[in-house]
DNA sequence: ATTAGCTGCTAATACGCATTAGCAGTCAAG
DNA sequence: CTTGACTGCTAATGCGTATTAGCAGCTAAT
């Protein structure tokens, strides 16, 4: 309620009998200035704050210092909506871990407003509050991004991100070799003939993909069959599919897999008895649907703890950009088998 | 990388030939001192702002007037490891929308340090950076409560909290008349004796459960067993269950009533039909567990809006403690069903 | 002609802390 | 006895903004 109003320094200097100075010093100071400090002087203060609860007001110090040990977190959408909370979690489990370990305290910035679109940049830009920033999300503005770039805040991206106005510091997952080691294992299984699955855009996580899919057809595997997207009655799909004569079908999408799979036991096909199925990437609960699909695993955690301590490394010490991608290991599942001969 | 340093108001004035004052003024003054700026003058300033890209740093903004748009979110558990995502996930995301709903963000405080308990008056106490902040958690540190209460600082708990040196303002969920309903539920279907599988202690979650459960006992009901936690081997607290007579069994906790009912099922009972289980809660992931549990729905989301709202309302209105108690529905569930006459 | 009131601004200050320059006192060396 | 070094502190300043008091110039009313 009504209560003693917030302490200051220098209510605690007058307690102490020293100068609002003396306190900040014996907070705070060099050791070069606290050796001219006597014990005795340093602990009366001590004493005084003990007693009194006191703590300094970190707005009041960062106004001084520059820093106050926040770390920012922008999310493209929101980062907690019911759908989505499986997208984020891991990321955010990570992110705080290291925030935690680093001692720094996490700004989610919430985006201006209700129903409008996300911005970075928008009027109140409350991004500064924080000693620097992760930006996550599916989709990225580019102008934003660029500016981030160009400006002198210290951010780092979650997922790899093409250069724009100048090299973007991020942690990604490797998406592409993913992709390609888990072809290459189609292929040792004897697949030759294959179908891709999934939208082309010109998102980083579609073109990684895509780029590690047909390196492999590059090297001779056979693309016999590229889909967009599958529509609701996932019947068209299949039947290309199957047309086709693909013998492995990759999807970008677990939820494509899902109905594809579904559509194909509803007509009697099997997986991966009449074909096998690969995801490229994983999804938090995919233990949900009732088949294990091959895949290859998406190490979100990781991702963010990396991501936190590389903004940490940028913000104290000006780190030089770096750009980390982490493996993508192949996850076993049931869904790719030898080739039926 | 180098850039620009960073634009104050003094740049803006110097570019707009005015004073740092004006600047300010033109940025948001009162509608009665902006009367006294003249159109083109203020045009002037807002074509320099507009141009330069410039925006006040909130730092100095709340430096200066106290107030920064910001709620801290103290949970005295991590709020995203594995195990627990799924407890805190929900009241965040009701946090987060009505966060962004009312244009303020949230400050995650990570608490001190590895391994260290979680203090919110831990010595660096970041909370102050935050206007106000909302605490969750299951387990409460009185004596921190008591100074929050004691404080001026506005702070909202989530879950029903006894005072503590005061009123403390919460929105909680009405666990005893959830419970209550519940069990009046399984009277009306012919289960006259109880029992009641759940720990004892102080928490106010585990209190309101046991007097909505004690309030029909009192009212004729017959409780036959009481059982603090169900041991690994699930078979003793059966073994007491059966022996007990009790044909209705209900569980403050989800992971107890699994482990009794697979005991049940290896031994040849069934649930509901050799005795009803009723759980006093609802858990996020429920559904995994092949069976639906008769239960109370926590409006978790609901939750987190309401106390972010109601923090709002403190922090911007001085408003009067309010204590809220959201009604826990119930859910239906397939575990609860006629006593066997 | 004096006053009152308005307009269009600015100077000055406060917010709470960190930091630097430097003061007054003591003590040892030269 | 002077100088220099060291001790134990403090005064003063800056960080970027919001806000209040008030100044100078003008007009209209008395």
């Amino acid at each position: 309620m009504a209560g003693t109003k917030r302490l200051t320094q220098r209510d605690i200097a007058k307690l102490a009998g020293v100068s609002q100075a003396t306190v900040s010093l014996v907070l705070n100071g060099a050791p070069t200035a606290l050796a001219r400090i006597p014990q005795e002087t340093r602990e009366r203060v001590q004493h005084v704050i003990r007693t009194t609860g006191y703590v300094a007001d970190p707005i009041a110090r960062r106004m001084a210092k520059g820093l106050n040990r926040i770390l920012g977190v922008f999310t493209y959408e929101p980062a907690f909506p019911s759908e989505q909370a499986d997208f984020f979690t891991p990321f955010l489990l990570g992110i705080e871990e290291e925030a935690q370990a680093q001692n720094y305290d996490l700004l989610l910035l919430t985006g201006a407003g209700v129903g409008r679109e996300r911005k970075i940049f928008a009027d109140g830009n409350r991004l500064r509050i924080a000693d620097g920033c992760l930006v996550l999300g599916r989709e990225f503005d580019r102008a934003e991004l660029r500016r981030l770039v160009l400006g002198d805040y210290p951010f780092v991206a979650i997922g790899r991100r093409e250069d724009a106005g100048g090299p973007v510091p991020y942690v990604g997952g490797d998406y592409a070799n993913g992709t390609r080691a888990l072809v290459e294992k189609a292929r040792a299984l004897g697949h030759e003939k294959l179908a891709y699955v999934g939208p082309s855009g010109s998102a980083e996580s579609i073109v990684d993909r895509w780029r590690g899919f047909s390196e492999v057809i590059a090297e001779g595997a056979e693309l016999v069959l590229h889909v967009n997207e599958v529509g609701r009655p996932a019947g068209e799909a299949l039947d290309a599919i199957v047309a086709s004569g693909a013998t492995a079908v990759f999807f970008v999408e677990l939820a494509d897999a899902v109905r594809v799979e579904a559509a194909a036991r509803a007509r009697g096909l099997s997986v991966p008895e009449d074909f096998s199925a690969i995801v490229l990437g994983s999804h938090v609960r995919a233990e949900r649907s009732h088949m294990q699909f091959t895949a290859f695993d998406i190490p979100r955690e990781e991702m963010g703890r990396q991501a936190t301590a590389m903004l940490v490394r940028r913000i104290e010490g000006a780190a030089p950009i770096e750009q980390i991608l982490l493996t993508c290991e192949p996850v076993e599942g049931q869904t790719l088998a030898n080739k039926r001969t």
